[in-house]
DNA sequence: ATAATTGCAAATTCTTTGCACGACA
DNA sequence: TGTCGTGCAAAGAATTTGCAATTAT
């Protein structure tokens, strides 16, 4: 699925009118061998070691355009760090983040989701996408 | 109702060994007087035109009070800008808002706290708050 | 060639902090 | 009187932007 994805990226560089760089597959690699919830500072150090001289504000834009491509998303956990996530298609699925160590478990929920729906459409509201996070104490955590 | 949250903050202020001051009771009562979600921003200029002097810092510092003594709880809505609600004992409630025209419309649904309760289970979670947020565009902006 | 991209540093934006002065208990 | 709070400006933290040099088409 790393191909797909590598594809609908190369595609949407191509529709733009922009360009492939060597910086781009450095950090699309990164990205797709990485964790699925990665902030810009992991994905930074990340890359530093290998690639010493790719700079801050090239992995912001970098992130920017993979989240225009639609294959990542950027999610904020209220910690004042911005953290991208992979996006499969036609999934969607919420979070549980711990308080504790940080550990972010990721969970699906279709009865939820309906009565999502339900609430919208009960305030005639058109929903775009929405946010869900339990916020809490992992089972590690709870010791 | 304002009366027993200017109580919670006023004994909260007592048992830390806190002082009343001027400024405090001023932007206590004008975020009681104001709309239910705020931005920190919003609070300041509002003051700004009956109390000049007051500066930034205090009403950043203030809200912090009001949130430690459980008359506001901090949200975020991923725009950068913090913002704080008024807390109602016992109630919870989660947004839908408006990605037209920012409006912010509160709901309740006991349906999904309780698949919210199974899911945290399941993952042998214990949950401590949570985030609830449907973003799209209310029946104004969906012409 | 031409236009986009990069890396750096400087600029922004939001929030926090240090400190001398003033106010509350 | 002693401690806490305030206001200001400076410091931080995260992110964005301007620009000259570089690179991809």
């Amino acid at each position: 699925m790393n191909k797909a994805k590598k594809k609908i990226f190369a595609d949407f560089i191509a529709d733009r009118g922009l360009k492939t760089t060597r910086q781009r597959d450095i950090i699309l690699d990164a990205f797709l061998a990485s964790d699925r919830h990665l902030s810009i500072e992991d994905l930074y150090l990340k890359l530093r070691t290998s690639h010493p001289n790719i700079g801050y504000a090239t992995v912001y834009r970098t992130l920017k355009l993979f989240a225009e491509s639609g294959i990542a998303r950027e999610i904020q956990f209220g910690d004042g760090q911005t953290r991208y996530e992979h996006v499969e298609q036609g999934e969607h699925h919420d979070h549980l983040v711990c308080t504790g160590c940080g550990a972010i478990i990721e969970f699906e929920n279709e009865a939820i989701e309906k009565l999502q729906d339900k609430v919208a459409a009960s305030h005639d509201f058109l929903i775009q996408y929405h946010k869900l996070e339990l916020y809490g104490l992992c089972p590690k955590c709870r010791k």
